[in-house]
Order: structure tokens, then C-alpha cells, then sequence
DNA sequence: CTCTCCATTAAACAATTGTTTAATACGACT
DNA sequence: AGTCGTATTAAACAATTGTTTAATGGAGAG
């Protein structure tokens, strides 16, 4: 039997987008079953429970989505400025793409949401050398040498902002007038701003460093009033 | 009888918690009610339904958690610069407070993440006033006029910076090393990079945007390679 | 053919869910 | 004291859940 038309396989490709739109409590076997068209049964004679399909699911997700959108490679001569922007794209190809949300990315947001066993191995093997990687293009874009502490909020700054389309994207769909919607989540206008916003950031830090300080300084002040 | 002690009420107090917790569907009437000691039948007898409970619940948590930590008001030489500092830091405060999360935020962020009813509300008594006046002070920062896309684009940017902390707590504990790991969500440090890290890229946008063309452009060169 | 092993099936199971019901308790007012 | 209306209770209800079971099917080996 084609190893893509097995049982198990049918059942794993059905329970995807199941488990994606409604969560693992919400979603019943029964219904992953059915859309599969395989015995109730099933489920548990291949897997053995209902958590277990739920791991090996949130698996695929992850593979497919690496490899559908792989990372690109670059010389040594490509700026860093080029790379922010390409990993910045990247990010947002990978977890934006508003119309249709493919079904592994609604897995992996559950996931970081709501950590479940499934969760440690996704940040060892995905998350981890992801940002390993981002890091690394902001330390080239910095002339001086920065803190643990700086660079990592500095790479929380930027995949905050990436993440914040999809996290809020129902919030930030209310608030933006209809008409204007798709702009607000167009790949091209979302990558340049962050890629800008970012940038800036990271230019000016250190001139804006000295000033903030007296800025904290009055806020405290005024706070002591 | 005291209002505060009334049945309705206690179910009231006890529904919020366990909604936060667990989420409307996994959440159960019966734990609600032995939360709050009444009988199992007291939900349906004051609310209709249990989806009249959560709705009721969420609006009670929006206001507690607004009257908890108001907005703070600046006198007309404040400088901009301190009102985004306060405005970040009293985000943080609402929404992020590592140890334990008030079962309001976790309220609220849930109406985020999957808009239900009680959705539409939420974003026009509090998400969208707290937006404008971020804006606002977005305005004052900048010597230019932005156009509507521009200023929202940088607004989401901030929020999507303050938010990142709570929608991915969960993976950023597993991300960076357990004696650290305070440091990370300190609300001091944490105000003070996001501030910085914004009014940098605010300040400097108009000087990167030349500079990002180019970039752009040499992206795509290579890209068509 | 017959036996064996694995896959598949329908049915049943036990537990849990939100909701309803009918009886009871209690307090206020006449 | 008696009556009415509200509040509270225990029990039952019907539906849905994940899982188990025991029977059936069917292809390959001896």
C-alpha cells in the first residue's frame, strides 16, 4: 500500500488542520476520524492515544514548515542590513500570510502559547537556532560589543514585532478600517517597516542611551511628586 | 445580604480565575461552583447559560484591570520621550508581571488571541482609546507629519514589542538559561530597552529610509539571481 | 485449504459535560 | 399563622467524550 495512503498517514494529515483550528481539547477523535474516513479505532490502535497524535502532529507542522520555507544562504559578502531584512521576510512568510493561516502555523502559535510536552523539543530544534541566527546578524549590524542582556532584547524587539501580526491579528483586524486592511498586512509594507524600524534601533542605540538616562531621571522625579 | 457575598457574585469572583486558566470550553460549571461554593444549578439559574457567565466575566475583568493601573496624566510640558516611557512601562505593568499572572491578563489575552463576543467591546473601550493615545505621543516624538500608515505601523511596533512578553512567555522561560531568567522580565530593564529601542528607530527612521531603499534594492538584485 | 497475523469494524463502556426539573427552604408581607 | 415569591438544593437528563472490546476481513505462508 502507497505509504501516503496509509491509514496512519491519513489520520495524521487530517488531524493537522483540526487540531490547529480548535486545539487539543477542543478537537475530538471522532472528527478527526471521520475527515480522515478511517475507523474510530484508529486513532488508538496506531498511536495509542489521542496525546500522542497530537505530538507526532505538532512534528509534521514543523518540518513542513521549515522546509516550505527554508532559510536563505548567504555569502560572506552580503551586508548585515540585507540579511536583517531577508530573515525579517522570512519571519513574516512564514507566520503572517494573513487570508488563509496554513494549519502548521496555527499548531506551532498554540504551541508557544500554551507550552505542552511537544513545546521542548520545538524550541531546541527550531526556535533556539533560529534566533541563534538573528542574533548573530544583529551583531554584525553593532560596532561595539553588546551584553548578553542587550542582544537578546534586542532580538526579542525584533521577533516581537514579527509576532505581533499573528498573535493580534483578530485585535489589530478590528481596529484598522476594512477598507484599508490588506495594506496593513501587506508582506512587502510589513517587512520594510519592521526591517526599518528595527535598524534605526539598533544604528541609535547607543546615542539614545545617554539621553534616556536623564530621561529616566525626570520620569522618576516627576513619579516622586 | 452584601452585594460582594451575594451568590451571583461569588460565581462572578470565582469564574475568573478558572476561565483565564483553562479557556471557556475547558473550563466546567461544576469547578466553578465548588470554586465559588454554590450549587451546581446557580450559573443557569443568574446567567442563562455558562456563555453568558464568560461574557459577563471578561467585561469584569477589562474594568479591574483598567482601574487597577490607570493611565497616568502629563502635565503640557511633559516630554514626549517621558510619556512613552510611562506609556511602556504601564503596558508592561497591565499585561506582563512574570510570576503571577492576574487572572485578568490572562482574561484578556485569550479575547486577543481568539476574538469571541465579547471581542467587539474590549476593542472599542480599551484597546482602541490606549492606541490613539500611544499615537499621540508618537506624534509629538517625530517633526514630520506621518501618514496614517506610518504612525500605525510604529504603534503596532511598540505594542507587539511590550506584548511578545506575555504572548511568549512560555518559550522565552525555555529559551534563556533558568539563573538569568528574572533578569529578563525584570519591568525596569525591560521599560527602559523597549523605550530606547523605539525612540532610536523613531528618531532615525527618516534618515534610514534613503539608505533602506537601497537595501531593498540590492535584496531583489539578488534575489533574481 | 488452513492457519496466522495484522488491519479494520461496529458496538459498548465509563466518565464527564451543560442544562433542566421538581422539591424544599427561607423571608417578607398581610 | 399563612401565603407568596425568590433562592437553593439534589437528582436526573441527554449528549458527547476518549478508550476498549470482541468480532470480522483478508492476504500471505506452510
Amino acid at each position: 500500500m502507497n505509504r501516503d495512503e496509509s491509514t496512519k498517514n491519513r489520520v495524521l494529515l487530517a488531524a493537522g488542520p483540526i487540531f490547529a483550528r480548535k486545539g487539543f481539547a477542543q478537537a475530538t477523535v471522532r472528527e478527526i476520524c471521520d475527515a480522515a474516513n478511517v475507523n474510530l479505532a484508529s486513532i488508538n490502535y496506531y498511536f495509542g492515544d489521542k496525546q500522542r497524535l497530537y505530538v507526532e502532529t505538532v512534528i509534521l507542522a514543523r518540518e513542513q514548515r521549515a522546509e516550505q520555507f527554508p532559510f536563505p544562504s548567504w555569502s560572506d559578502e552580503t551586508l548585515p542590513e540585507v540579511k536583517l531584512r531577508e530573515f525579517v521576510a522570512l519571519m513574516l512568510r512564514r507566520v503572517v500570510v494573513m487570508q488563509t493561516v496554513p494549519w502548521q502555523v496555527g499548531l506551532l502559535m498554540r504551541e508557544i502559547l500554551n507550552p505542552t510536552e511537544a513545546c521542548q523539543q520545538l524550541v531546541e530544534e527550531y526556535f533556539r537556532p533560529i534566533f541563534g541566527r538573528l542574533l548573530r546578524i544583529v551583531d554584525e549590524l553593532v560596532d561595539r560589543p553588546l551584553t548578553t542582556l542587550q542582544r537578546t532584547q534586542i532580538g526579542f524587539s525584533i521577533i516581537g514585532q514579527c509576532l505581533h501580526y499573528r498573535f493580534s491579528a483578530g485585535v489589530i483586524s478590528m481596529m484598522v478600517e476594512e477598507k484599508r486592511r490588506q495594506e496593513y498586512f501587506d508582506l512587502e509594507n510589513l517587512t520594510n517597516h519592521i526591517t526599518e524600524f528595527s535598524i534605526a534601533a539598533i544604528r541609535n542605540l547607543h546615542d539614545i542611551e545617554a539621553a534616556e538616562a536623564e530621561t529616566t531621571a525626570v520620569s522618576a522625579r516627576e513619579a516622586d511628586k
